[in-house]
DNA sequence: GCATGATATGTTATAGTATAACAATTTGTC
DNA sequence: GACAAATTGTTATACTATAACATATCATGC
Protein backbone atom coordinates (compact mmCIF):
# COMPACT_ATOMS: atom_id res chain seq x y z
CA UNK A 1 0.00 0.00 0.00
CA UNK A 2 2.77 2.59 0.87
CA UNK A 3 4.69 1.79 -2.20
CA UNK A 4 0.94 1.97 -4.58
CA UNK A 5 1.03 5.72 -2.40
CA UNK A 6 4.63 6.82 -3.11
CA UNK A 7 4.51 5.18 -6.68
CA UNK A 8 1.42 7.61 -7.32
CA UNK A 9 2.70 10.66 -5.35
CA UNK A 10 5.97 10.04 -8.14
CA UNK A 11 3.59 9.88 -11.28
CA UNK A 12 2.13 13.02 -10.62
CA UNK A 13 4.76 14.87 -11.26
CA UNK A 14 3.89 17.33 -9.00
CA UNK A 15 2.28 17.72 -5.62
CA UNK A 16 -0.61 15.54 -4.65
CA UNK A 17 -3.28 16.05 -1.97
CA UNK A 18 -4.16 12.74 -0.14
CA UNK A 19 -7.47 13.02 -1.32
CA UNK A 20 -5.79 12.82 -4.89
CA UNK A 21 -4.39 9.99 -4.31
CA UNK A 22 -7.03 8.04 -2.17
CA UNK A 23 -9.17 8.67 -5.57
CA UNK A 24 -6.05 7.09 -7.27
CA UNK A 25 -5.97 4.14 -5.54
CA UNK A 26 -9.94 3.62 -5.74
CA UNK A 27 -9.62 4.35 -9.36
CA UNK A 28 -6.98 0.93 -9.11
CA UNK A 29 -9.48 -1.08 -7.21
CA UNK A 30 -8.44 -0.57 -3.83
CA UNK A 31 -11.15 -0.01 -1.57
CA UNK A 32 -9.33 2.36 0.69
CA UNK A 33 -10.11 5.14 3.04
CA UNK A 34 -8.81 7.96 4.25
CA UNK A 35 -6.60 6.65 7.06
CA UNK A 36 -4.69 4.63 4.56
CA UNK A 37 -3.84 7.08 2.72
CA UNK A 38 -2.65 9.26 5.75
CA UNK A 39 -0.69 6.15 7.62
CA UNK A 40 1.37 5.96 4.03
CA UNK A 41 2.40 9.40 3.91
CA UNK A 42 2.99 10.04 7.03
CA UNK A 43 5.48 6.55 6.90
CA UNK A 44 6.80 7.97 3.75
CA UNK A 45 7.50 11.01 5.01
CA UNK A 46 9.35 9.59 8.22
CA UNK A 47 11.69 7.48 5.96
CA UNK A 48 12.37 10.54 3.86
CA UNK A 49 10.68 9.13 0.96
CA UNK A 50 8.30 12.35 0.38
CA UNK A 51 8.00 15.74 1.76
CA UNK A 52 4.90 17.17 2.89
CA UNK A 53 4.34 20.73 1.27
CA UNK A 54 2.36 22.69 4.63
CA UNK A 55 1.46 25.25 2.53
CA UNK A 56 -1.01 23.69 0.59
CA UNK A 57 -1.25 20.40 1.82
CA UNK A 58 0.14 18.23 -0.34
CA UNK A 59 3.28 15.55 -1.28
CA UNK A 60 6.09 15.85 -3.25
CA UNK A 61 8.56 12.87 -3.98
CA UNK A 62 11.78 13.36 -2.12
CA UNK A 63 14.27 14.08 -5.03
CA UNK A 64 17.40 12.60 -2.76
CA UNK A 65 16.22 10.24 -0.08
CA UNK A 66 19.47 9.08 0.55
CA UNK A 67 20.66 11.56 2.06
CA UNK A 68 18.59 12.70 4.83
CA UNK A 69 17.47 16.31 5.04
CA UNK A 70 14.60 18.92 5.34
CA UNK A 71 13.02 19.63 2.26
CA UNK A 72 13.04 23.41 0.95
CA UNK A 73 11.21 23.98 -1.84
CA UNK A 74 10.02 26.90 -4.87
CA UNK A 75 6.73 26.19 -5.63
CA UNK A 76 5.58 27.97 -8.95
CA UNK A 77 2.39 29.82 -8.28
CA UNK A 78 1.11 29.33 -12.33
CA UNK A 79 2.43 26.13 -13.00
CA UNK A 80 1.91 24.67 -9.50
CA UNK A 81 5.61 22.31 -10.00
CA UNK A 82 7.77 22.50 -6.84
CA UNK A 83 11.61 22.67 -7.34
CA UNK A 84 13.53 21.11 -4.08
CA UNK A 85 16.48 23.11 -3.45
CA UNK A 86 19.33 21.93 -1.68
CA UNK A 87 21.29 24.82 -0.08
CA UNK A 88 23.61 25.01 2.36
CA UNK A 89 23.07 28.81 2.51
CA UNK A 90 19.76 28.12 3.65
CA UNK A 91 20.57 25.47 6.23
CA UNK A 92 23.61 27.42 7.38
CA UNK A 93 21.59 31.23 8.19
CA UNK A 94 19.04 28.79 10.16
CA UNK A 95 21.17 27.14 11.70
CA UNK A 96 22.62 30.28 13.28
CA UNK A 97 19.50 32.31 13.41
CA UNK A 98 18.28 29.21 15.42
CA UNK A 99 21.62 29.29 17.75
CA UNK A 100 21.38 32.99 18.45
CA UNK A 101 18.41 32.17 20.20
CA UNK A 102 19.59 28.82 21.83
CA UNK A 103 16.76 27.14 20.17
CA UNK A 104 16.98 23.41 19.25
CA UNK A 105 16.23 22.70 15.81
CA UNK A 106 13.81 19.42 15.21
CA UNK A 107 12.57 20.33 11.75
CA UNK A 108 11.56 23.16 9.14
CA UNK A 109 9.97 24.31 6.29
CA UNK A 110 10.80 26.13 3.85
CA UNK A 111 8.11 27.08 1.30
CA UNK A 112 8.86 29.81 -1.29
CA UNK A 113 6.07 30.72 -3.39
CA UNK A 114 6.34 32.58 -6.89
CA UNK A 115 7.14 32.18 -10.18
CA UNK A 116 9.22 29.69 -11.81
CA UNK A 117 11.70 30.32 -14.97
CA UNK A 118 9.91 28.38 -17.32
CA UNK A 119 6.16 30.12 -16.51
CA UNK A 120 8.15 33.81 -16.85
CA UNK A 121 9.21 32.91 -20.02
CA UNK A 122 5.68 31.68 -21.08
CA UNK A 123 4.73 35.47 -22.08
CA UNK A 124 8.06 36.28 -24.22
CA UNK A 125 7.06 32.71 -26.03
CA UNK A 126 3.79 33.51 -26.97
CA UNK A 127 5.37 37.34 -28.36
CA UNK A 128 8.07 35.67 -30.47
CA UNK A 129 5.56 33.21 -31.74
CA UNK A 130 3.38 36.26 -33.42
CA UNK B 1 -14.52 42.94 14.04
CA UNK B 2 -11.37 43.17 12.16
CA UNK B 3 -10.18 45.12 15.34
CA UNK B 4 -11.75 42.46 17.77
CA UNK B 5 -9.78 39.75 15.70
CA UNK B 6 -6.11 41.52 15.81
CA UNK B 7 -6.68 42.00 19.79
CA UNK B 8 -7.68 38.57 20.58
CA UNK B 9 -4.48 37.64 18.71
CA UNK B 10 -2.20 39.52 20.43
CA UNK B 11 -4.13 38.74 23.93
CA UNK B 12 -3.16 34.77 23.23
CA UNK B 13 0.29 35.45 23.50
CA UNK B 14 0.77 32.08 21.35
CA UNK B 15 0.12 31.49 17.75
CA UNK B 16 -4.45 30.94 18.02
CA UNK B 17 -6.54 29.14 15.44
CA UNK B 18 -9.23 30.56 13.50
CA UNK B 19 -12.10 28.16 15.14
CA UNK B 20 -10.43 29.63 18.42
CA UNK B 21 -10.82 33.10 17.85
CA UNK B 22 -14.33 32.41 16.38
CA UNK B 23 -15.03 31.13 20.05
CA UNK B 24 -13.79 34.21 21.51
CA UNK B 25 -16.02 36.30 19.30
CA UNK B 26 -19.12 34.46 20.13
CA UNK B 27 -18.09 34.34 24.37
CA UNK B 28 -18.12 38.94 23.70
CA UNK B 29 -21.22 38.35 22.14
CA UNK B 30 -20.80 38.37 18.66
CA UNK B 31 -22.77 35.72 16.89
CA UNK B 32 -20.07 35.22 14.20
CA UNK B 33 -19.16 32.51 11.65
CA UNK B 34 -16.40 31.05 10.50
CA UNK B 35 -16.34 33.48 7.31
CA UNK B 36 -15.89 36.82 9.33
CA UNK B 37 -12.80 35.40 11.61
CA UNK B 38 -11.17 34.16 8.24
CA UNK B 39 -12.04 37.36 6.88
CA UNK B 40 -10.50 39.67 9.37
CA UNK B 41 -7.54 37.14 9.20
CA UNK B 42 -6.88 37.37 5.71
CA UNK B 43 -7.49 40.86 5.36
CA UNK B 44 -4.96 41.38 8.61
CA UNK B 45 -2.24 39.26 7.04
CA UNK B 46 -2.32 40.70 3.94
CA UNK B 47 -1.91 44.30 5.93
CA UNK B 48 1.18 42.50 7.55
CA UNK B 49 -0.54 42.94 10.82
CA UNK B 50 -0.28 38.89 11.04
CA UNK B 51 1.40 36.29 10.05
CA UNK B 52 -0.19 32.82 9.63
CA UNK B 53 1.55 29.77 10.64
CA UNK B 54 0.90 26.66 7.52
CA UNK B 55 2.55 24.09 9.60
CA UNK B 56 0.08 24.44 12.61
CA UNK B 57 -2.68 26.36 10.99
CA UNK B 58 -2.68 29.18 13.35
CA UNK B 59 -2.09 32.68 13.52
CA UNK B 60 0.42 35.40 15.64
CA UNK B 61 0.52 38.93 15.92
CA UNK B 62 3.56 40.51 13.74
CA UNK B 63 6.09 41.89 15.77
CA UNK B 64 7.51 44.51 13.71
CA UNK B 65 4.35 45.77 11.35
CA UNK B 66 5.78 48.90 10.46
CA UNK B 67 8.54 47.51 7.80
CA UNK B 68 6.80 44.97 5.37
CA UNK B 69 7.92 41.57 5.58
CA UNK B 70 8.02 37.97 5.51
CA UNK B 71 7.61 36.05 8.63
CA UNK B 72 10.46 34.01 9.74
CA UNK B 73 9.31 31.88 13.47
CA UNK B 74 10.83 29.62 15.89
CA UNK B 75 8.17 27.31 16.83
CA UNK B 76 8.18 25.50 20.46
CA UNK B 77 6.60 22.10 20.45
CA UNK B 78 6.72 22.36 24.28
CA UNK B 79 5.83 25.45 25.10
CA UNK B 80 3.89 26.18 21.54
CA UNK B 81 5.49 29.48 21.30
CA UNK B 82 6.55 31.50 18.46
CA UNK B 83 9.15 33.60 18.44
CA UNK B 84 9.49 35.90 14.82
CA UNK B 85 12.91 35.89 13.85
CA UNK B 86 14.42 38.93 11.24
CA UNK B 87 17.48 37.24 9.84
CA UNK B 88 18.93 38.88 6.58
CA UNK B 89 21.00 35.89 6.11
CA UNK B 90 17.83 33.77 5.85
CA UNK B 91 16.26 35.79 3.86
CA UNK B 92 19.97 36.48 1.87
CA UNK B 93 20.38 32.87 1.06
CA UNK B 94 16.42 32.62 0.25
CA UNK B 95 17.16 34.95 -2.41
CA UNK B 96 20.53 33.74 -3.62
CA UNK B 97 18.61 30.33 -4.25
CA UNK B 98 15.36 31.46 -5.81
CA UNK B 99 17.88 33.69 -8.57
CA UNK B 100 19.95 30.68 -9.86
CA UNK B 101 16.83 28.97 -10.35
CA UNK B 102 15.62 32.04 -12.39
CA UNK B 103 12.19 31.89 -9.92
CA UNK B 104 10.87 34.79 -9.13
CA UNK B 105 9.72 34.78 -5.33
CA UNK B 106 6.43 36.52 -4.30
CA UNK B 107 6.59 35.44 -0.61
CA UNK B 108 7.90 32.69 1.44
CA UNK B 109 7.12 30.74 5.09
CA UNK B 110 9.72 29.66 7.04
CA UNK B 111 8.89 27.87 10.03
CA UNK B 112 11.55 26.07 12.23
CA UNK B 113 9.84 23.62 14.63
CA UNK B 114 11.92 22.82 17.80
CA UNK B 115 12.60 23.20 21.48
CA UNK B 116 13.49 27.22 22.85
CA UNK B 117 16.22 28.09 25.23
CA UNK B 118 13.17 28.09 27.91
CA UNK B 119 12.19 24.75 27.76
CA UNK B 120 16.03 23.11 27.23
CA UNK B 121 16.40 25.09 30.44
CA UNK B 122 13.29 23.44 32.36
CA UNK B 123 15.13 20.09 33.36
CA UNK B 124 17.69 21.80 34.62
CA UNK B 125 15.32 24.31 36.40
CA UNK B 126 14.10 21.21 38.13
CA UNK B 127 17.27 19.52 38.93
CA UNK B 128 18.49 22.78 41.24
CA UNK B 129 15.31 22.84 42.80
CA UNK B 130 15.74 19.27 44.49
C1' DG C 1 3.40 -26.58 11.21
C1' DC C 2 1.58 -23.26 14.19
C1' DA C 3 1.07 -20.26 18.28
C1' DT C 4 2.36 -15.69 19.39
C1' DG C 5 3.26 -10.91 19.25
C1' DA C 6 4.25 -7.10 16.28
C1' DT C 7 3.20 -4.57 12.30
C1' DA C 8 0.14 -3.04 8.89
C1' DT C 9 -4.33 -2.28 6.95
C1' DG C 10 -9.54 -2.01 6.95
C1' DT C 11 -13.72 0.38 8.68
C1' DT C 12 -16.70 3.66 10.71
C1' DA C 13 -17.29 7.82 12.55
C1' DT C 14 -16.10 12.33 13.51
C1' DA C 15 -13.02 16.36 14.35
C1' DG C 16 -10.81 20.34 12.45
C1' DT C 17 -9.92 23.80 8.71
C1' DA C 18 -11.62 26.69 5.05
C1' DT C 19 -14.52 28.72 1.41
C1' DA C 20 -18.67 29.50 -1.91
C1' DA C 21 -22.69 32.00 -2.65
C1' DC C 22 -25.90 35.17 -1.62
C1' DA C 23 -28.23 38.60 1.71
C1' DA C 24 -28.03 42.41 4.69
C1' DT C 25 -25.70 46.19 6.65
C1' DT C 26 -22.53 49.84 7.20
C1' DT C 27 -19.61 53.52 5.43
C1' DG C 28 -17.92 57.24 2.66
C1' DT C 29 -18.94 60.74 -0.78
C1' DC C 30 -21.41 63.80 -3.39
C1' DG D 1 -30.51 61.61 1.74
C1' DA D 2 -29.06 58.79 -2.47
C1' DC D 3 -25.87 56.07 -4.28
C1' DA D 4 -21.89 52.97 -4.84
C1' DA D 5 -18.36 50.56 -2.48
C1' DA D 6 -16.79 48.03 1.25
C1' DT D 7 -17.78 45.14 5.09
C1' DT D 8 -20.20 41.77 7.66
C1' DG D 9 -24.01 38.25 8.31
C1' DT D 10 -25.94 33.69 7.06
C1' DT D 11 -26.36 29.16 5.34
C1' DA D 12 -24.46 25.48 3.42
C1' DT D 13 -20.80 22.71 2.12
C1' DA D 14 -16.04 21.39 0.67
C1' DC D 15 -11.63 19.98 2.05
C1' DT D 16 -8.14 18.07 5.35
C1' DA D 17 -7.08 14.96 9.05
C1' DT D 18 -7.42 11.72 12.94
C1' DA D 19 -9.63 8.68 16.76
C1' DA D 20 -10.98 4.25 17.91
C1' DC D 21 -11.55 -0.24 17.18
C1' DA D 22 -11.60 -4.52 14.08
C1' DT D 23 -9.16 -7.45 10.98
C1' DA D 24 -5.47 -9.24 8.49
C1' DT D 25 -0.62 -10.06 7.45
C1' DC D 26 4.00 -11.21 8.63
C1' DA D 27 8.17 -12.76 11.13
C1' DT D 28 9.99 -15.62 14.73
C1' DG D 29 10.80 -19.21 17.96
C1' DC D 30 9.15 -23.47 19.44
Amino acid sequence: MRQRVLELVWRSHQPIGAYELLAGLVKEGFNSAPPTVYRALEFLCTQGLLHKLEGINAYVGCSNPETPHQGHFLLCKDCHQAQELDSQYISLAIKLSADQHGFEIKRHTIEIVGTCQACLDKPKKLESEL
